[in-house]
DNA sequence: CTACGATACTTGACTAGACAAGTCTAGTCA
DNA sequence: TGACTAGACTTGTCTAGTCAAGTATCGTAG
């Protein structure tokens, strides 16, 4: 259903990364800011280092404050610089950088390689959301919640096992939705704009019917993904998305 | 070594999120932003929808051309609009919005909940790289690497298995360290900065070595993160970090 | 010696205007 | 009809200056 996902032996990564073109060395503050990088790359200002201020940019490089101010703010959202008012700007400990996770819809990355998707329905109904559900999707235990399970194959193999709660306050035609022609995901965000959600990823073992649904060995690594959406404070959907670790897999990068 | 983590009961998601309380709304770039932002959200602009232009909002809001540019440039950054020169703006779709995983270093992850982080270290050694890792790793089969086998523990109990080949080009003293009072990840950080990184993420079982240093059975599902780092093209780690699934678990989160 | 205030320096944010470059449309000419 | 061009509109980027607000320092008055 979602982030970004491969599918080879174990333990390896993908081929050599690209050279990661940033912006273009023409522009003014993209030169500041590619010094700036460089210096922070090789060591030039090691973590908590005071850097050099926009004054000093601006007569170094013969620009305006405004485009040195543009790249050290580029830096900040980065994560590689922390900016004091009144003190000056530091370089920051590299080791709090945050990685981006690309979400995509599984629906969409199997067509992206030329294979085929289908999806297969076991579950479709009203049901009332069970007190185990209840605490993490944020409503009472008993509301009248959608509930559905649905295995998604590439190729004809199961590739993941889709159980998912819906909040029918968000999307009150969830159940009318042929979801072998688009997935929950796809649906929902065409409904309610997604506007926040938090993940847990781990490993663990498949239930009995899912490891029945995925045609695996109970004892088979599975990577689960738990994933709740919500928007402006009310619950969407809640999903548990139950992969074979033979067949999925997970993959990022991420560069200051 | 690294990533957020957590430690709770399987399937369950942490308790509710914060408000996220974005820049101060006092700023007219932030109310800008914000204005914009909840349109996005409320689905006022559906993806592909045409956005108000700079000079519509300049008008709407009476603020210059440079206050609205930050705004929507801000909004291109976290992947909410694309925007075409000579054309206009556009909402983005929300699928391919990018969620970050915030990087830590297990030893600190540790600390701050005030549980006793040790190391016990099993190989650290120069060898010569195995044909297995050279085509990941970036270097020739056979080329001298130095190869380190340490398990971490929380409170006595292993959380990872910390299998990794260091480049001795990037960090000459890696042996000499005494990683029961620094991690790798730390050390390799002060001598050469994080450049570019690639992981994957993946579950399985354990090598047998594994399963006995984790002190787990062999069928015990694995979160298993493959790490490869950077450095300006040069190859300075590739470490492959195994840990029990029932007792770590990877936590994000994003907010558009 | 201490407390206070002036001063210098820093970042944060904004304005008004400028030029460049890409895209689309409508009108014109062959 | 078809090709071309001019104009309108858009984003991308920059300058030079302004005001505000936070912080550190240093000298002076008590």
């Amino acid at each position: 259903m979602e982030l970004q996902e491969s599918k080879e032996e174990s333990g390896t990564l993908p081929a050599a990364p690209p050279p990661a073109a940033s912006a273009r060395a023409g522009a003014p503050y993209a030169q500041v800011k590619a010094y700036l990088k460089e210096g922070l790359a090789c060591g030039r200002w090691p973590p908590d280092a005071l850097m050099p201020s926009e004054a000093q940019l601006v007569a170094q490089f013969g620009v305006s404050r405004m485009t040195v101010g543009r790249a050290l703010r580029e830096l900040v959202a980065e994560g590689l610089v922390r900016r004091v008012q009144g003190v000056g700007s530091f370089a920051a400990h590299l080791l709090r950088v945050a990685s981006t996770l690309t979400i995509h819809d599984l629906h969409e990355e199997i067509g992206a390689r030329a294979h085929r998707h289908h999806a297969k329905v076991h579950l479709c109904r009203n049901e009332a959301l069970p007190a185990a559900q209840a605490a993490q999707f944020g409503l009472s235990p008993g509301t009248p919640v959608f509930h559905t399970l649905i295995v998604h194959f590439e190729n004809d193999i199961a590739l993941q096992c889709e159980d998912r709660f819906v909040n029918p306050a968000c999307a009150p035609d969830y159940l009318k939705t042929d979801f072998t022609r688009i997935t929950p995901t796809q649906y929902l965000l065409q409904v309610a704009p997604l506007w926040q959600a938090q993940y847990s990823i781990e490993a663990g073992a498949p239930t009995t019917r899912e490891a029945r649904l995925l045609d695996i060995p109970r004892q088979a690594p599975c990577l689960i993904i738990v994933r709740r959406t919500v928007n402006h404070g009310v619950p969407i959907t809640l999903a548990r998305l139950t992969h074979p670790g033979s067949r999925y897999r997970l993959e990022g990068k991420f560069e200051p």
